[in-house]
RNA sequence: GCGGGCGUGGCGUAAUGGUAGCCGCAACGGACUUAAAAUCCGUUUUUCGAAAGGAAGUGCCGGUUCGAGUCCGGCCGCCCGCACCA
């Protein structure tokens, strides 16, 4: 009996609307029971979803689908990431307001998400533009300025002269605006600091306990925070004439051992050292100036070379009266790091070594190893571990190892009173004021009398103005006529508001503890938050691996020690899906091209339309610059949302980038028909019960391992295995369908195959899923319908495929009860006509039995 | 430069130190069909052989082991992150 062809179009709005219905997908505020927070890092409203978001929030659908089934409650909610400056630049390309174009866009990619089927608490949704939602980013922002948490401070910062903002340093990249591209300059500002660096030890020292995310994220987090143990120390000061000066000169080091090596020191171009100095040397000044307009970028690019600039000035040797150092200002050293002044040891460093080369400083080797001569005339030596490497040159740390040298030298300092063990970190302190509209306002007054006063509680939200334009470059807020000119809380005088917005990375630091009370009168209702977090998986792209996966740590803390949340670690295991990519086409002219206008033909691939000859390009992530973008519109509407999800589960492993191909797609389509047809022809079968009959014993068995193997492969988010394991089920059926005689056990055995495969596939294709499932006469529906139980027994095998090797090499196999007797075992296989043939007259030194698996026979050569 | 990851059929991939290549795609052969599509069955690592049956094989070289795709060392190639952090 042919069945009819599964209809997705009339399909899948249907199921669709029976979930949103029946609330299916609504977290129940049952704290009583166990649960389970699944999370996808929540899209940007660019204008459309594309195919890394169907992937991304494929993998977070199956995972909540699949815990709710086997009992979880289930918190798997949606929202939007929502302030940032694509809206703004539509608003000066195209003069759309930021807010109707952010509002537009996620009414457009809320229908296409929900088109997807995706089991998402629609309830819960916010976006963080919503006044709702920043009111609370807002009090929390005055709780943590009480708390401590807040700095405002005069600094250097990194200026987008594109995006006309400031940057954090994690925005940074390769000396460029992380979104605009352009070179950042420095410019000094008073910014608003979120004091993260407090924090460096904490956020380190966890790491740690996040067992479950991925190695290669928590190391780059580690790097980034990048801490180091060494000394500040102080050297005195003199001039020219050996004057000595009020000021000495502190620099940080983490080679005190090295400091017999020391020919000169330096300062950062910024450093206050400097920056006095150079009132009175106009050479000095010249320098400063150029380091400046190089800014930090060129120089990464270029690795140009070490320069300095000599300061006048000497730094006395500690422990050394007539050494003296000149001391420079260098393009090499950060006024960012340490004290941003070092001493310079050529012989052990070599951005030293190469500074000294060029000003022929004196190289002095001081470490090298044991009863070898040193020589630094090729460049540095630079092994410090180990206890070969050992102190010369050195006074009295000669013969020490470089641990123990620095243990001695950091005593002496220590007991002079000239310097102390240092631990310095290279994470910086999180600058979040943005000179930008579409962000949360900052929520200070300035005051001429009263300084800055935090707006009270009680007039929160600091709304955004509608009215604003968008004619000139800059910040809007603070072209206002009216919005900044507010009378001071504290003394009702004239005063202005802070015009400056949050970095939008704010926003996506608590999103997840808000998804748990979202409409709740404090940002996070702590019961709530108590129950549902941490988030129990996470999932997005490695691209956040620092930025936001940082930010978001630090951010528990810091509602953590205000009271908002009663845990430190918001995500307890995080996963990185691989990005989607797709082939690209190029004409000779270097011109994109559509892949779907590439058609090969005679071994060559032309264009469909003017029959040039085309280059093929790699295959690279979807971007619509090189046109290789594939729309999630257009494949839903030809195929479906299961066959999308299906194809986006198969064949790659989740954190591997996927490629989309059509041919892939049309075999996901072609297993959705099949499915159908099995499951039609199973429901056409006379009712029956699966029994330990022989007939139906091989498929049940089938059934059974498949859904152990499925269950072990979704617990581990391993859905292309699942996959494999859900084909093989498939065939099997197949197989079975197609005898002749069906007995009765038989009957049952495909029945309950086609329950386990229906409820199997339904994480992954939940309509085509739904519709099956009725269809096998079930009233529920597949959501509410519980994973199944296996059968021990018919898991369990009873027979077992042995290999035979000989010295290691597979010669035979044999086939035996499970567990059987070794000795047994062993004398079945030497009695083997085959295995006595390579055995010849040999000896057997001695046979090796893995139970149920080999049994390697080891015979003299 | 520093740190990390990955190299398996034509392709995507699978394999608790224990029979390498499950599953899928593509390809080829066959069945059904007036024909095509769809579907179903079969073959498909390379090589020698008519077959039976051999031999080789997880980037390269070596090591540990009864046994290595898997563990260790050294290369080669590709990818990613950080990058003057003293």
């Amino acid at each position: 009996m042919a069945a009819e062809r599964y209809n997705h179009r009339e399909t899948e709005p249907k199921w669709q609307s029976y979930w949103t219905d029946n609330r299916s997908f609504e977290a129940k505020e049952d704290y009583s029971k166990p649960k389970y927070y699944v999370l996808e890092m929540f899209p940007y409203p660019s204008g459309r979803i594309h195919m890394g978001h169907v992937r991304n929030y494929t993998m977070g659908d199956v995972i909540a689908r699949f815990r709710r089934a086997c009992g979880f409650n289930v918190l798997h909610p949606m929202g939007w990431d929502a302030f940032g400056m694509p809206a703004e630049n539509a608003a000066i390309e195209r003069g759309i307001h930021p807010k109707t174009w952010t509002y537009e866009n996620i009414a457009t990619m809320r229908r296409q998400l929900k088109s997807m089927g995706l089991a998402i608490d629609w309830s819960r949704e916010f976006a963080t533009c919503d006044p709702s939602y920043y009111k609370h980013e807002q009090a929390m922002f005055i709780d943590f300025m009480k708390a401590g948490l807040v700095e405002r401070r005069v600094s250097m910062v990194n200026w987008d002269p594109v995006d006309q903002t400031v940057l954090a340093n994690e925005q940074v990249i390769d000396g460029k605006g992380w979104r605009s591209g352009a070179v950042v300059e420095k410019r000094e500002l008073a910014q608003w600091f979120l004091t993260i660096t407090d924090y460096a030890e904490d956020l380190l020292g966890a790491l740690d306990g996040l067992t479950t995310w991925p190695e290669k994220v928590r190391l780059m987090q580690k790097n980034w925070i990048g801490r180091s143990e060494g000394m500040t120390f102080t050297f005195e000061l003199e001039d020219a004439k050996g004057q000595k000066l009020d000021e000495g000169l502190t620099v940080y080091t983490t080679r005190h051992d090295t400091i017999f090596g020391a020919s000169f020191c330096a300062v950062s171009a910024d450093h206050p050292l400097a920056k006095g100095l150079s009132k009175t040397n106009p050479t000095l000044e010249g320098f400063r100036k150029e380091v400046a307009a190089l800014g930090t970028s060129e120089e990464n690019i270029e690795r140009a070379e070490k320069r300095g600039c000599p300061l006048g000035v000497f730094a006395r040797h500690p422990f050394l009266k007539n050494v003296k150092l000149p001391v420079y200002a260098a393009n090499f050293v950060l006024m960012g790091y340490g004290e941003g002044a070092i001493f310079g040891c050529p012989g052990h460093d070599q951005r030293d070594w190469d500074f000294a080369h060029k000003y022929h400083l004196p190289i002095i080797p001081v470490v090298g190893p044991r009863d070898v001569e040193v020589s630094v005339s090729e460049g540095p030596y630079l092994e410090k571990d180990g206890v070969e490497s050992v102190l010369v040159n050195s006074e009295f740390l000669d013969g020490l190892t470089v641990p123990q040298a620095k243990e001695e030298v950091a005593k002496r300092f220590e007991m002079a009173g000239l310097g102390k063990r240092t631990v310095n970190f290279r994470l910086r302190d999180w600058g979040v004021s943005r000179q930008r509209y579409w962000g949360c306002p900052i929520p200070v007054v300035h005051c001429p009398d009263c300084g800055i006063v935090p707006v009270p509680k009680s007039e929160l939200p600091v709304q955004l103005p509608d009215d604003v334009k968008f004619d000139r470059p800059g910040n809007p807020l603070a072209h206002h006529a009216t919005w900044k000119h507010v009378a001071c809380p504290n003394c009702n005088t004239p005063a202005t508001r802070e015009t400056d917005t949050f970095d939008t990375f704010i926003d996506s630091s608590w999103y997840f503890a808000r998804f748990t009370s979202p409409h709740d009168e404090s940002p996070v209702n702590v019961e709530a938050a108590k129950y549902w977090l941490p988030v129990d998986q996470y999932i997005g792209g490695v691209e956040h691996a620092i930025l936001h996966l940082l930010y978001s740590r630090f951010y528990s803390r810091a509602m953590h020690k205000t009271g908002h949340l009663n845990a430190d670690e918001p995500f307890a295991s995080l996963f990185t899906q691989g990005m989607v990519i797709h082939e690209t086409f190029k004409t000779e002219a270097g011109e994109w091209v559509l892949p779907s206008d590439a058609i090969h033909k005679d071994g060559v691939w032309i264009h469909a339309n003017t029959g040039e000859q085309l280059i093929v390009g790699g295959v690279e992530k979807m971007s619509k610059s090189k046109r290789n973008v594939v729309d999630p519109d257009t494949i839903i509407a030809s195929y479906g949302a299961d066959t999308a999800r299906w194809f986006m589960l198969s064949d790659t492993p989740p954190e591997r980038d996927i490629e989309w191909t059509e041919a892939g797609a049309d075999g996901s389509w072609k297993f959705t028909q099949k499915i159908w047809r099995i499951i039609n022809d199973i429901a056409e079968l006379p009712k029956a019960e699966a029994t330990m009959e022989v007939d139906g014993l091989a498929l049940r068995r089938v059934a059974h391992r498949s859904i152990a193997a499925i269950t072990d492969d979704l617990n581990n988010l391993r859905f292309n295995r699942s996959i494999a394991r859900i084909y093989e089920l498939s065939n099997a059926m197949v197989s079975a369908l197609q005898l002749p005689n069906k007995p009765q056990d038989m009957i049952g055995a495909l029945r309950e195959a086609g329950n386990f495969l229906v409820i199997a596939m339904a994480p992954m294709m939940p309509h085509l899923a739904e519709e099956c499932w009725r269809l096998l006469g079930h009233r529920a529906s597949v959501v509410d319908t519980a994973w199944p139980q296996t059968i021990a027994a018919l898991i369990e095998v009873d027979e077992v495929t042995i290999a035979i090797q000989v010295n290691g090499k597979r010669r035979d196999e044999i086939l035996v009860s499970k567990d059987c007797d070794r000795g047994l075992l062993e004398t079945r296989v030497l009695e083997m006509d085959s295995i006595k043939r390579l055995i010849g007259g040999k000896t057997v030194k001695k046979v090796i039995i893995v139970p149920d698996r080999i049994v390697n026979i080891v015979v003299a050569e």
